[in-house]
DNA sequence: TAGTTTTAAGTTTTT
DNA sequence: CTTAAAACTA
């Protein structure tokens, strides 16, 4: 191989990479494994191509997943060459709606639309719906997600594949019918209509094959059909198309991912050049092996043999504990024995070997569970920092801010209207509000003008035209703004801006709390709103006029909320976009696009050195992610994986634990708890079935290995835990259950007892119900919810 | 009809 | 156990 002439950027790439990286001309699929390196490849070919090929940075679109990952890619392209800013780095979804604005026109979609959340989807369902229970209408909003991610509209034949029932269709058929009407989109929508418009305006899509020569898509394993559709509708027969993903870190088929899309890209993409990146660089052997010893136990999947470049390491550590709580102590201990004082050193002069708390993460299977760790995390003084779990932007006082935002630039957007005309109340009730969306419905205007004619009584009319004065004065004053950005950028379809994504500010998240209402917080409680610049002097207008701050300043007083301390900081976060339509459009997209952000690390100790701090954070969101130290918890059936579901799901957990597990970089810890307080019920939980599929050798166990766990029960592999012997029988009075003796349970129904064991902890009574499913309770602690039916079986 | 109390239900994972 | 929906009262 000839390094001369190789620039240096190239030369800190092994050979597949560069391979990849130098790469041109037919469709390529890099198959690249966990910590192989994608990224560096990604970034390091849109230099190349900017570079060395001779490409228009603005002729690159590049898309990924989450806006993380966006921002990442866009910021190392940039540090190898400076032009790569140029370069279209956005998320689908964000692509989608750029789109959008600049061509839904086609569509019939004005460009000032606002993007619909879940919730907003359903409540838009309901109002179809009308009587229908709220569970039920979650069903038939979630089932429309799920066709538009499969790019089913209304008479699509397969429409049946994700909701046999007549009934489905036609709530989809008239929720694109009232969604038509209002002028907004839903996220499905994002992708399904581009592809749409691109395949029924062949001008479009020349213009968009023109403009993109280049085109590449991270984490293609993640990618939806629809997605997939729209990647062809954009790709002409110059385009050169590179898709980067790892079939075994497929984690989103619950959303529509679709792994077919990676194993058919050869199919769907004739002459498709294959690469696989099989070095990993992050993990040491030991935590490797293990990962893939578990991951190798699916059937549906390409198969590949990951090499650990880092070479030997430490053995990963199972350890068994009694419960959650004994979890969350163990989990604070072994990160403060190696972390303690990290924080004073300030990241340096510490001994060697000593941790930093960043270097740690704590994961878990549901956002519920961080809980316990934070309680025992903030009682001991540990920074930590809980990634994800924040819904700042689901607060009802800040969705009720949106709203109103919302209606401010879409005067037909009747689930803004139902939301806020009313709040604080004006007197105008439930049957007020029906009759002006009946009235909407008849006439083609507004909700404004469908309110003149509904023929409301003197009360309710009083009211809804105090609401429409406060949104005409917002309106006021975002046009007297001037709205310097230029509100034509919409009309044309201007392909030359590749506007860059501006994060929303941190501060946005302050004060989020995760609902768990206990968190610290250092702010004083606010007594009115505070504007500053841009956009803030809008939004803080409103929400003063309307008397949604004063309403919600109420209720703080009353329950301590902090309400309007939220709504302060969602002013704060708007003195970032300019005064005026374009700004608040701007705002309200990055919203939308874009909420789920870090949450500052809690405790006061960290806020001297913000970044030290643990993470404790869901296995999805660690996608992407890497740290020195990784503890998988909860590990345990029932938990993770979360049920015993169908083949393929249990596939799908089997990848999450893939990409758990390859998520460290040193050490791997992973524990299980014998008993897990859950609904308030404590119960007896099996180790997960993954613990059994790891490959011995790489696991060192610590603790009470849990009777019955028949892969652990050899003395063979038990390094220093003890194996719990039970005799049977004369237990059974101690107990005061019997063998054969029926049971009746609230939640599992009817069942027997089809063993008594004794354990440290008293007698154990193993249960066997109707529907196949086994639990233990330990007799002396939890008898009271089983009851005992008083018959042999 | 608004605001209260009582009862039921439910917890993945995310753009 | 926590939250949302239904039921009820003033």
């Amino acid at each position: 191989m000839q390094s001369a002439g190789v620039p240096s950027y190239l030369e800190v790439l092994n050979p597949e990479q560069r391979r990849a990286v130098l790469h041109s001309g037919r469709p390529l699929l890099i198959l690249a494994g966990a910590g192989s390196g994608k990224t560096r490849v990604i970034t390091t070919k849109i230099a190349w191509l900017i570079r060395e090929k001779g490409i228009d940075p603005r002729s690159i679109l590049a898309v990924t997943f989450t806006n993380k990952a966006a921002r990442e890619m866009a910021e190392r392209a940039r540090l190898i060459d400076e032009r790569a800013g140029d370069a279209m780095l956005r998320t689908f979804h964000s692509f989608g709606a750029w789109f959008l604005r600049r061509n839904g026109r086609l569509a019939g979609l004005d460009s000032g639309f606002v993007i619909y959340d879940d919730d907003d989807a359903i409540s838009l369902l309901s109002s179809i719906l009308d009587d229908a229970p709220k569970a039920e209408v979650k069903k038939f909003a979630h089932g429309i997600s799920r066709a538009k991610d499969y790019f089913l509209s209304p008479d699509s034949p397969d429409l049946v594949l994700i909701d046999g029932r007549e009934k489905f269709r036609e709530c989809y058929a008239l929720y694109e019918e009232k969604m038509a009407r209002i002028g907004n989109v839903d996220f499905g929508d994002l992708i399904k209509k581009p592809v749409e418009i691109l395949r029924q305006e062949p001008e479009v899509a020349r213009r968009f094959r023109e403009r993109f020569s280049v085109i590449m898509v991270d984490e293609y394993q993640d990618a939806n059909v629809a997605q997939f559709e729209l990647l062809k509708a954009l790709t002409g027969p110059d385009t050169y198309v590179c898709v980067v993903g790892d079939d075994d870190q497929s984690i989103y088929r619950f959303r529509g991912a679709e792994v077919k899309n990676i194993l058919e890209f050869p199919d769907r993409f004739s002459d498709t050049d294959i690469i696989r990146l099989e070095r990993n660089y992050r993990s040491t052997a030991p935590i490797l092996k293990a990962a893939s010893s578990v991951v190798n136990h699916n059937r549906g999947r390409l198969g590949k043999t990951l090499n650990a470049e880092r070479g030997a390491g430490k053995i990963p550590v199972l350890v068994f504990l009694p419960n959650q709580d004994e979890e969350a102590s163990f989990c604070a201990e072994l990160i403060e024995n190696s972390a303690r004082g990290s924080d004073a050193a300030g990241g340096k002069g510490g001994k060697a070997g000593q941790a930093r708390w960043s270097d740690w993460a704590v994961l878990y299977r549901t956002n519920a569970q961080s809980l316990g760790f934070e309680t025992e995390f903030l009682r001991r003084g540990i920074p930590y920092r809980v990634v994800g779990s924040l819904k700042f932007y689901e607060r009802e006082e800040i969705k009720d801010a949106l709203a109103l935002l919302a209606f401010l630039v879409n005067p037909r957007d009747e689930v803004a209207f139902r939301r806020v005309v009313n709040k604080p109340v004006r007197g105008v009730g439930a049957a007020s509000v029906d009759r002006v969306i009946e009235q909407f419905e008849i006439l083609d205007g507004d909700l404004i003008e469908a309110a003149k004619n509904a023929g409301l009584s003197a009360k309710a009319q009083a009211g809804i035209k105090a609401f429409f004065e406060v949104i005409e004065n917002g309106r006021a004053l975002l046009d007297q703004a001037g709205d310097g950005s230029g509100a034509s950028g919409a009309d044309n379809d201007d392909l030359a801006a590749a506007d860059s994504v501006p994060a929303l500010p941190a501060s946005a998240n302050k004060g989020g709390g995760s609902g768990k209402g206990k968190r610290r917080r250092a702010v004083k409680e606010p007594h009115e709103l505070v504007s500053g610049e841009g956009l803030s002097v809008c939004v803080e207008r409103l929400l003063r006029d309307s008397g949604i701050a004063e309403y919600h300043q109420a209720g703080d007083e009353v329950s301590g909320n902090q309400r309007l301390y939220n709504l302060q900081e969602l002013v704060n976060a708007a003195s970032l976009y300019p005064l005026g339509r374009e700004g608040l459009l701007d705002f309200l997209e990055h919203i939308e696009l874009d909420r789920s952000l870090a949450e500052p690390a809690a405790d006061g100790a960290a806020e001297r050195d913000a970044d030290n701090a643990v993470t404790l954070i869901t296995f999805h969101n660690t996608k992407g992610l890497e740290f020195r130290r990784v503890i998988m918890t909860g590990l345990e059936q029932g938990v993770f994986p979360r049920a015993d579901k169908k083949d393929y799901e249990l596939e799908e957990e089997r990848r999450l634990f893939y990409v758990g597990a390859t998520r460290a970089m040193d050490e791997l810890y992973l524990s299980s708890c014998e008993m897990r307080r859950m609904y308030g019920r404590t119960e007896i939980s099996a180790p997960s079935l993954f613990l059994r599929e790891i490959d011995k050798s790489c696991l060192r166990i610590i603790g009470d290995v849990p009777y019955g766990f028949g892969a652990f029960d050899g003395a063979a592999v038990n390094h220093g835990g003890q194996i719990r012997q039970g005799g049977a029988n004369a237990l059974e009075e101690k107990a005061g259950w019997r063998r054969g003796e029926r049971v009746f349970h609230d939640d599992h129904g009817y069942g027997a007892v089809m063993e008594v064991r004794d354990s440290d902890d008293g007698p154990v009574v193993r249960v066997r119900f109707e529907t196949g499913e086994e639990l233990r309770f330990y007799s002396d602690f939890q008898g009271s919810a089983f009851e005992k039916i008083g018959q042999d079986y």
